[in-house]
DNA sequence: AGAAGTTCGTTGACGTGTCATCTATATCCA
DNA sequence: TGGATATAGATGACACGTCAACGAACTTCT
């Protein structure tokens, strides 16, 4: 065997393996939900709505293809795929860039714009629902600086997520 | 159109919005990180881990597959697309059962057996560098209750289907 | 026994996500 | 100026997840 096992592995014990198999369980479950009702009330999914939101809240509805991929932590690749596919429903459009000519500004469409104010109000009563109508106002606040310590510590040696010190 | 808003949305607040966000974010990038370490170190993906895992538990390192199917709250097609995936690699195989003909006993083989072993310290490593290091006890205590608030109440609502209203 | 319904598992179609690769343009620097 | 390099975005191949439909075997009820 050409490979070390590392030498000291400290095993999960149960408490922690515990908060780990139920925190990914309590993520699938939180997610399987939302979609299929966000499917259900209006043939979108989450990943439709995700782009609908970012781009409803930029200025004149359209944001560069660079910019949409960094806010939202995705792949570049899997954006296009995305869009082509939100293109081919009528829900954005694409057009050039004039000042960089690689370039593409995603625009939101009449009927995307239709389509997410229709499932905003149906898709927030849900996140409600399930999610911030179970936990009092301390466990808000908890999740926050767990959300925060998490987020702080792979952000930075991550390429694509927001700002990043060379 | 015939579907009626919603009369009352009670839309996020600044603090909701953040935090919710926040949590979707935070998801986003710990998954990336530990699927692409996952993927580097060991040429399996989480849900390759995740059947392995359970198999290397079950007495005889076998189970039934909708056994399987329901530990992991995986719907049976998932699974079985997943574990013609596995067979195919030799990561696991399948045998019938006979106490039900129509069943199917799902079996680590050796080369599974060592895969999951090969991986296990490095991933739980990276758990422990990406998750747990990083909270303190007092956050793990308020993240169990999180877990336990919100699966407790999706679960027994939903087993697998539809909307559930009251 | 036999019709009706249930459960186990598979399959095919299709939407989605990732990786590697490709293009075209932009930028940097000798 | 021009060659190296970086960036924007698209694409094709393939892994993955969901849904609907299916066959086959088990169960239940009369």
């Amino acid at each position: 065997m050409l490979m070390m096992k590392p030498p000291t592995v400290r095993w999960l014990d149960d408490r922690e393996q515990a908060a780990w198999r139920g925190y990914l369980h309590m993520h699938s479950l939180l997610m399987a939900q939302l979609n299929r009702n966000m499917l259900a009330g209006s043939s979108m999914s989450e990943s439709d709505y995700a782009v609908l939101v970012s781009l409803s809240e930029a200025p004149d509805s359209r944001m560069r293809a660079f910019e949409l991929a960094r806010r939202m932590v995705w792949e570049k690749s899997r954006l296009s795929h995305q869009l082509t596919r939100m293109e081919r429903r009528g829900l954005i459009k694409r057009e050039n860039c004039p000042s960089d000519a690689r370039g593409a500004f995603v625009v939101l469409t009449a009927s995307g714009r239709a389509a997410i104010e229709a499932a905003a109000p149906l898709h927030v009563n849900d996140v409600r629902r399930h999610f911030f109508d179970l936990l009092t106002s301390d466990q808000l606040d908890s999740l926050a600086g767990i959300v925060d310590a998490i987020v702080s510590h792979i952000e930075p040696s991550c390429p694509s997520a927001t700002e990043c010190e060379p």
